[in-house]
DNA sequence: CCGACTTTTCGAACATGTTCCGAAAGTAGC
DNA sequence: GCTACTTTCGGAACATGTTCGAAAAGTCGG
């Protein structure tokens, strides 16, 4: 294994290991045991390195996984996108979240503090692609940059909550957010009855984002300014 | 202190400690250190136990948080709910998002399986009124239910990705998702410029619950059958 | 009062991510 | 070659949530 050549005009012992090793140690790792369990010093022993010394290479266990990331959604598919602004925001948007909805770590990354902007190109043409369809569509790139946000929070949402129930064993028990609610409890909910498990775990990410969508453009490119209070219900 | 009286037909050694006595003692806790200073080890601590005993009382760390979420929504005011039904569904769901965007351990629980269930009364109101808004905007139960679910991703999502911005101390920069994005990598953001970091920043929760609750609702009592594709576009 | 059973209690231990501080191993200037 | 200086390396340690196995302390049927 030959060790990276120094560039010039650089000081100090020259480093044992590249970002690029740590990277494919990691995708052995978890080939070969699993996903979960890669762990910090999992790694470490798989590169024959201290644990200590891994962190020098990585800022954080998030810094590695990002990094893993962004190498995952490089090799999908790029979905063609449609000609009409609306379909293309609901494409798009349905592109991320697929890319992100399989991904084991989800809930240790998405949520982190700058995501979305340490995404590589390979992910961040989904992002364009959203502001693109809103701007087509006539939002404004400030509107579009909100209506690009609300989707993002929506999505984070659908695919945390997912993600818990996914993790913990629930053994064909998929109820997500809803989980053991009694509709007896809820009023509102008594005339169900016995449809109320399937009920309760449906999957209605696509058929809520295209209602956000709608939402979201008819809201920006409404005549009312939709900076404070819209509509019939102003403040409370 | 007096030991709580044996309840009948009750066997096996009485327990030193109650449920009530862990709220207590994590509440002195939160009070007297600040809320990330609650830990189990120092939990027990306060109460003078071992930290295995005190799994004997609690499941899970989750589990004492759901605890104290639920004697910390008890005591907020109750918004009285407008009486036009899509304003209704708005003011609930803000109030649960607010309720929920001041707790500080808002990351470890919100995409909890089963979360909803398990909130008391106090809390599951916000939860009903949704629904009762959604149905009576035109809603069946089975759509309200998937209005609320809507809503409740969107709403998951917008408080974690914050949350995340306020634990790690980012100084007076608040930048959630979008984080250090660079506008220039983004060819439809390209002409925004210096506005940039103050539109990345927005607080849009309210604006863009709004916009979903119309859509929603819209989809919901459109003639057209939701089920599958609906609109202009039909599946890819 | 005694033995079986149940429940509570707890110290020790495990795996995790992460940090401290010192040692090793190179490069750059002289 | 020698001396700084920079960078990499790594063992030990810390705090966290959680589990194991055993001991203690009650209740209940006889």
């Amino acid at each position: 294994m030959p060790r990276p050549s120094a560039s010039p005009g650089r000081t100090g012992r020259p480093p044992l290991t590249s970002r690029a090793q740590i990277l494919a140690a990691a995708r052995r790792l978890i080939d070969r045991d699993g996903w979960e369990k890669l762990t910090i010093r999992r790694l470490a022993a798989e590169l024959g390195i201290g644990t200590t010394t891994l962190y020098h290479h990585i800022r954080d266990k998030e810094d590695l996984l990002v990094l893993l990331l962004n190498h995952y959604v490089e090799q999908r598919e790029r979905p063609d996108l449609p000609g009409h602004p609306r379909d293309r925001v609901v494409v798009a948007a349905t592109a991320l979240h697929d890319a992100l909805a399989g991904w084991p770590w989800a809930a240790e990354v998405l949520t982190a503090d700058g995501f979305v902007g340490r995404l590589d190109e390979s992910a961040l043409w989904m992002v364009e692609a959203v502001l693109a369809g809103a701007i087509d569509h006539g939002c404004t790139p400030a509107q579009a940059v909100d209506v690009f946000r609300s989707i993002w929070y929506y999505t984070v949402g659908e695919i945390l909550v997912r993600a818990h129930s996914a993790h913990r064993g629930t053994g064909g028990r998929p109820l997500p957010s809803f989980g053991d609610l009694d509709p007896a409890r809820v009023p509102h909910l008594a005339a169900i009855g016995d449809e109320w498990p399937a009920l309760a775990a449906r999957d209605t990410y696509p058929q809520g984002l295209r209602a956000f969508v709608d939402g979201l453009l008819a809201q920006a490119t409404s005549p009312a300014p939709p900076e404070e209070g819209s509509g019939a219900w102003n403040g409370r």
